[in-house]
DNA sequence: CTTGACCCTCACGCCACGTGAGGCCCCATA
DNA sequence: TATGGGGCCTCACGTGGCGTGAGGGTCAAG
């Protein structure tokens, strides 16, 4: 009886649907045609169901219980890989919710800048190389949740102001056609560095030149710094080179 | 553009659905119809898309957006706390995916009773009450998970031969007409016990009573115990009941 | 002999998009 | 100045994992 089944705890629906793709047909049908599931239909069943709380795809589940040996170890290799990243992403997420969640405590609203220069770093796996130069370990953000977290409205607004500043010193020079390895942008990009470091997490002229990388590779640093003016974060990146690589 | 909205990493056709379904317009449309974002529109489409990552309906993110400074803080609790629910999640997901890798590494399916012992956990917080009796404190099952993930081969042989035994030991009982409360389904009773508290767990008399509850009132156990025999899960229960509150 | 709780089979709905098809637009190059 | 290649646009149907009826048969109890 579905009776049964449906004290598994999944709907009756699930075993139609089960059955109509071929997961799990039962093993008979009594004479009126109503399902009827073995105690082998239930172990199979559960496995499924094992599955399934991993959040493997039922296409997925029916390769495992088929070919076991060769299909397993892949999915389960690939299902792992997936949810490690949703676990760093949430770590993250956690993060900025604490962050927004104090910023509302005081009465601001986070300006994106701040969200992406706080938590923007859920790409960065894909940029393994990249996130090392910036985070040079991987809890170095976990510092700038740790210190930020003490920041009062007073400081954030001044940060905030800092870092428009910042930026309109960039949009000026753009604008008056200052090169990017010229005395002027490279000071803007030293001020951005002391910005961060001093606000968020040391800054290496090293580890500042890695996040010039991540700036132009990663869209959505991308995104954020040409929203102030186009080819922006290309100079910025420029800028930060050339004042990480030569002197004034 | 929409070549920069893409660049946060979202594909056109999600920009589109976003119009489609009135989550996100674009503020403006070029001559020829083009879609063009302001900065206003890439702001509210990272919103958007942290709260996309919170696994919100996109309805669900519409009205949060459309009501903000309200209850916003309301949400961002709710949003802290589902995510955290969600960590610890994935953390047993990927607990028990590794289980499974090192299993399948041995050579070993795993039955779906072992899996049980192992993970299956993900229901228990449907039944707060009998969680606690089982597991005292949250971390338990992380000992579980710690000590299993040090046995070889041979032990999971021996664990499985003995959790066999056991079973078929009440299955004997049971067609042996032996009452629940007599001698024999108490030793069979402490014997469960003993394996479960030798191979995954301190197991007390007072723990194994909330596990026998569970036994009987998660359908999950319940279909798997009773898979052995009709009214094996009741059985046993008894049994349980019958060790944990009085001697032989 | 009815009643109500099951069961069955279609078959369409849902969500968050993916994936073309068919057709403008725009810039660059031959 | 045609021509190509790469945007962009709007339909519009496909997908996964079911939910949710509609319309009807089955079965033990009253």
């Amino acid at each position: 009886m579905g009776e049964v089944a449906r004290l598994s705890g999944v709907s009756v629906r699930t075993l139609h649907h089960y059955d109509a793709i071929g997961l799990l047909t039962p093993s008979g049908r009594s004479e009126a045609g109503y399902r009827l599931y073995s105690a082998t239909d239930l172990a199979r069943l559960r496995r499924i169901l094992v599955y399934r709380e991993l959040e493997l795809g039922l296409e997925g589940i029916r390769q495992i219980l088929a070919d076991p040996d060769a299909r397993a170890a892949d999915h389960l290799r690939r299902q792992h890989r997936l949810l490690r990243d949703r676990r760093s992403r949430i770590d993250e997420l956690l993060g900025a919710i604490e962050h927004e969640m104090e910023a509302h405590e005081m009465g601001i609203a986070l300006t994106p800048e701040e969200q992406f220069e706080i938590f923007g770093t859920d790409r960065l796996e894909e940029h393994a190389a990249e996130a090392k130069e910036k985070w040079g370990d991987e809890d170095t953000w976990r510092e700038s949740a740790r210190r930020t977290a003490a920041y009062t409205k007073d400081d954030w607004t001044r940060i905030k102001a800092e870092a428009d500043a910042n930026i309109q010193g960039f949009v000026r020079a753009i604008e008056a056609g200052l090169p990017a390895d010229g005395p002027e942008a490279r000071a803007l990009a030293e001020e951005h560095r002391r910005h961060l470091d001093r606000w968020f997490y040391p800054c290496t002229l090293h580890a500042h030149r890695g996040l010039a990388a991540l700036y132009v590779s990663d869209p959505r640093y991308t995104a954020q710094w040409d929203a102030a003016a186009p080819g922006f974060s290309r100079y910025v990146h420029d800028a930060i080179l050339a004042n990480a690589s030569g002197s004034a």
